[in-house]
DNA sequence: CTTCACCGTTTTGCATACAGATGCCGCTCG
DNA sequence: CGAGCGGCATCTGTATGCAAAACGGTGAAG
């Protein structure tokens, strides 16, 4: 503790409070904190080199964003959902989707159109090549694109969070055989329906594109018992 | 501060950063705490009879849920929106409303339907008598219910969210003449929608009932010069 | 008259200390 | 042998103190 304080003298050492938040929100997001985990303020706290006060407030906003549950008294947790929640996010993740997607057919500025599509056909050879790790990062350009063409910033917050909430469910997503064509064609249907400003299609393909998986039992399996609790 | 110390022992005095949250987030729905309105954490520590730190974890979690703007090593701020934000979450209302009415249409209980449809013909007289107040309760039971009845707990979230965000803005809402008869007729377009189960007019009739207002040159007033900044 | 710089005051950010709550483990008693 | 209980260890909740950053006002220079 003592040590502590002498290097803050040295080095700028110690993170912010936002750096704590986004460090661990990217945790749990890219599933190296798994739902149901422990997070105790004072191993945190020696992680990030400070005291438990910002380590408090960092997990306070966590669980303003949902990301982890807070009880009195008890340790801050990430976030476990029961099945028939999961279910609603994804449901909820499909309208957004088509809302986003509506909208973009609507209001996407001509570059917005011609950069979506530039970056639609240049992706094509990752799908022959199976490349997942870059389909994966393509396809999540794909989306915020959808996002922000929108023009809608608060649709663009809520669509956001939601996504940040889904993510440690479906990180297996573009595993399966056949998945990453399956969805590119699905890209490819969206991005037609937008450039020929037709919302209705546009809204409709982006909705079913979203699979709406309510089955986490892999996720559940290494929870545990916190499982039931959590309803 | 040892005053405080010695309360402490004998009543069990000071507030818990939950009922602050509660207190500070009403206080900004119903208006007592206008846009711009600056927090500090002092202020509030003796208001609420606690220390500081409580009050920083409240206005933290404030901070999340966008009821106020922190910016670092300055006082938190009732936040602000531009009138495009303000726009946006108008729109996002929309949608979201017109997400409920969609599902409630397809999914409420029988039980759910009549206790919609009895409580909007009830408050028929409110219109006549031309009773803001009460009407305004009745509005929001309405839309709760609409809320609810889509059975999707991640959209109730993110229409509640949305809602207590938007709450600031429009509290003048059944002022204008003839504004309680038109949004009761409105409701009744929706009502018989969802006892029809048709779901696309009840989207629609919720879609339009929603007033895309994106003026609040009275709130912006009342708070001066922030307002330019908030962008 | 305006603008900029400097200094004291105020306020935030964080570390630390302490009190209360929770959970665990062994002990005792039935 | 099992169930209930007490005490200890651990962890959260909050108060307080200190350092640093921002704000405000005054004065001097242009």
């Amino acid at each position: 503790m003592v040590k502590q304080a002498r290097r803050r003298e040295i080095i700028r050492a110690g993170t912010t409070v936002e750096q704590m938040v986004r460090a661990i929100s990217d945790m749990i997001v890219t599933g190296a904190l798994l739902p149901g985990a422990k997070l105790d303020e004072v191993s945190l706290a020696v992680r990030f080199d400070v005291s438990r006060t910002p380590v408090r407030e960092a997990l306070r906003e966590l669980g303003a964003m949902g990301l982890v549950v807070r009880e009195p008294n008890r340790s801050a947790v990430v976030t476990n959902v029961t099945e028939a929640y999961l279910h609603s996010m994804f449901e909820a993740m499909a309208e957004l989707e088509a809302i986003c997607a509506k909208l973009s057919a609507e209001r996407m500025t001509v570059d917005e159109r011609r950069a979506l599509e530039l970056m639609h056909r240049g992706s094509m050879r990752l799908v022959h090549a199976g490349a997942q790790e870059e389909y994966s990062a393509y396809n999540t350009e794909f989306h915020t694109r959808l996002y922000r063409g929108a023009h809608n910033d608060h649709v663009f917050e809520m669509v956001t969070w939601t996504r940040a909430r889904l993510a440690p469910f479906r990180r297996a997503q573009f595993r399966l055989p056949g998945r990453l064509a399956k969805s590119y064609e699905e890209h490819g249907r969206i991005v037609t329906a937008i450039m020929r400003a037709d919302a209705a299609a546009a809204g409709q393909a982006a909705y079913s594109h979203v699979e709406i998986v309510s089955d986490a039992s892999a996720v559940f399996a290494t929870a545990g018992k916190r499982r039931a609790r959590d309803a």
